[in-house]
DNA sequence: TAATATCTATGAGCAAAATTAATTGATGCG
DNA sequence: CGCATCAATTAATTTTGCTCATAGATATTA
């Protein structure tokens, strides 16, 4: 009923002073806009203005029916414009899935460039997803997902972005500090800590306590990684973490690496996206992004 | 280019699931919805929704415009429900124009039980008029004028509410207190207390003064009522007020009222509005109100 | 697995709506 | 008084938007 054009007219009379000049204006002749305003007047009830001579007046009508435009119409440029942005790849919100607790450290690095190089782009940070991060991908929650577990299905795609060693971070002065590595049963009397997040979800239990069958004494949660150090550093338990960033936190705390089996448990860490995706282009910067950042310990390649 | 009815579609699909609920909700057909939104699509060079089997699902680009839709739509159709009011007469603002200084307080008592009546209207008060308040009903920058000095010319419609004496207000113990009235000579040694406003405009010089070429010893201005009769009240001049608002005032300071002249001033006060807002419903019940209006000291009628 | 129902997209034709051109009447202005 | 300019109006024309019919795709059901 009110539709966008009888804004812009009542805009543009207010403007130019006259309805021939709003006319011109919109590219239209004077008589289309008297033939249109006439229309809504009639289907309002009231006139948008008096007509004084030549001249035209606005009523309490026009006066509100102007206030309205000036509010929606910058709305609606505004609009257009960003999404011609949006349909230009230059403008979107990059929503990002994490399925690897310890990895928001390493993102929040890669982040920072990646807003200073594409500075009409947000991004979102998601952690929990009802159907794991997969499902989030495919029901487009999320567009990147930074995960583990690259889970192969049509209509995804997922490429490494670094690889890294999980190991065992223990106190300092722990029995098992100095040890060349550690063993499944060497945790069987140990309080193990990890994110609170399913036990078939945490390597240290898929490929390393449970092939040899070993539960450890306890089995605490934390979901920060600072605190879940600073309960190792006072040897209150165990945990398993990036070599990356246990080395990192080791600087601070006294706390000591140790590896997982005799060959250690080597990781990667993926970055899934939808193949539909494949033609944004702060997509493809991030993932770049991504994969050129070097680790500040080096470890990238270390294992 | 992005219009009203693009935002429904979107506001609709979203509510409803589909676009053929959409357009059942919209009452035309699918096919109609499907090529609208076709041709926004690619006006804006990006796809609203995903298109996964039968079902839509938006993009960054829908997304965006859905939260354009619930934005403007519902101003949009307030503003519909608005404007209907105002053709109603149910609704609007009504503008009054003062050129009465002491009326303001008169004016109040009426505006309080105009605004109980009209909930839908508000209430707007002006006093100052670059032309005047005849210039300003003629602009329309106001829609009622209360004045004491009806101009009649065309297109304009003035109409009395009420009756009242102009009066000199002095000290309780001045000298002329006690007198049955004043004449001119009697204030060429006074000091004089008036609004702040041109002389011509005052009908203490207009109707006493001027007549009889008296100049008062001096002449001093004050915006505000209460102040100028407290200065009369001690004694440092004296003022020209209506009857009735001096009486008011006397219950609470120590001032006298002197009838001005062997036969008083006479005065009138007069509402006056353009011919053309005739129909105004809450127009007409405001003048109304203010002819019913009594006054407490019931001075309307006694001069 | 085949049949059915349901969804969107598409093309052609048509009716309605918007726009224009031309004109009228009114009103400032020199 | 004559000219220029403005809004309204009428009739003709163009454009738009809508519907109908149908195809293609995909869930759902037997």
């Amino acid at each position: 009923m009110i539709e966008r054009i009888h804004l812009r007219v009542v805009q543009a009379v207010e403007q130019h002073g006259s309805l021939t000049a709003a006319a011109k204006e919109l590219c239209v002749t004077q008589s289309a806009l008297s033939h249109t305003m006439r229309k809504l007047e009639d289907n309002l009830g009231t006139p948008i203005w008096l007509r004084e001579g030549r001249s035209l007046r606005l009523t309490q009508a026009g006066r509100y029916l102007l206030n309205i435009s000036n509010r929606v119409l910058p709305l609606l440029r505004h609009a257009e414009d960003k999404l011609k942005q949006i349909a230009q790849g230059e403008r979107g919100t990059l929503r990002i899935g994490m399925e690897c607790h310890p990895c928001y450290q390493w993102l929040l690095k890669v982040v920072s460039p990646f807003l200073d190089a594409w500075p009409d782009v947000d991004v979102d940070v998601k952690q929990k997803f009802q159907f794991g991060g997969v499902g989030a991908l495919l029901d487009y929650e999320i567009d990147l997902l930074v995960t583990p577990d690259p889970f192969y299905k049509s209509g995804l795609c997922f490429s490494p972005v670094f690889d890294y060693e999980q190991v065992l971070v223990v106190a300092k002065h722990h029995v098992l500090a100095g040890r060349q590595y550690a063993l499944a049963e060497d945790l069987r009397d140990q309080v193990l800590l990890t994110y609170p997040v399913a036990t078939d979800r945490l390597d240290i239990y898929t490929q390393f306590l449970n092939p040899a069958a070993v539960v450890p004494k306890h089995h605490k949660t934390s979901e920060a990684t600072e605190i879940m150090l600073q309960m190792v550093a006072s040897d209150r338990g165990v945990a398993a973490l990036p070599r990356w960033l246990a080395e990192e936190y080791a600087k601070k705390l006294p706390i000591s690496v140790v590896r997982l089996g005799k060959d250690g448990i080597a990781k990667q860490i993926y970055l899934g996206t939808r193949e539909g995706d494949a033609g944004i282009e702060y997509l493809k910067a991030f993932i770049d992004l991504a994969r050129d950042y070097e680790h500040p310990a080096g470890v990238s390649d270390s294992q």
